[in-house]
DNA sequence: CGGTATCCGGCGCGATACTG
DNA sequence: CAGTATCGCGCCGGATACCG
């Protein structure tokens, strides 16, 4: 059924779950997908998430190198965030997740009264 | 570049996450996508896995409606677990994840020096 | 055979304040 | 504007022992 032998399965996607694993990671990846922003246009995007949060987890995304940070050397500063070639290569399996999360929330299979689906709120 | 406004997006994606974040769980979820098992044939199969721990990522696989727990009302007793439907539905999936995860693995655009890709040693 | 119960430590994350 | 620094807590998971 899986076209992996065990090791490559078990080690493979854990590795993307590592990648991913973080409260905002998911969220971020989304919005830089749409378009490069700055750190403060982030910050509105994603206005739960707090400074620290925010820089931590943009720091994991980026030394895992599905993010790229580029500083301009300005006054006031200026730092862009954006997608790298691995980021973007990531998209397609994003959006097989989303697409499973809503098979899910909507499949007659599921007893809806069991699992707890609340989840962060987003503005 | 995503298909999905920002809330389904978003919400779909970190229910993914929910459903398999656990230490143990994709590793549950590939060996029964292979084979129905009962709970001692789980443990040799994941050796590292506390009995403890095993118990309560399957029981949250079973609460979350990926994994039936089928009782035989037998002595000595006889526990099996397999995927249910939405389980099944879920095995492209995690196909996809670990996809992603070698192509990370092997891609010539990662410096392999940076992300820190150990992981835990299955047998 | 297939689990529970109890105790405990690490770390992911929040709150808050400060800075080049 | 784009971040650090510090403190503290909840909870995931490990170790160990016990049970119907």
């Amino acid at each position: 059924m899986f076209h992996f032998r065990d090791q490559d399965y078990r080690c493979s996607s854990e590795i993307v779950m590592r990648l991913v694993s973080g409260k905002w990671k998911l969220a971020i990846l989304y919005v830089l997908s749409q378009t490069s922003l700055r750190y403060h246009e982030l910050q509105k995007r994603l206005p739960d998430a707090t400074q620290r949060m925010l820089t931590m987890q943009l720091r994991e995304l980026e030394r895992d190198e599905l993010v790229v940070r580029k500083v301009y050397p300005v006054v006031p500063p200026k730092v862009e965030y954006s997608l790298s070639e691995l980021g973007i290569q990531m998209v397609p399996l994003l959006n097989a997740l989303c697409d499973f999360g809503t098979l899910y929330m909507e499949s007659p299979l599921r007893n809806h009264s069991k699992a707890d689906t609340s989840s962060v709120q987003y503005q």
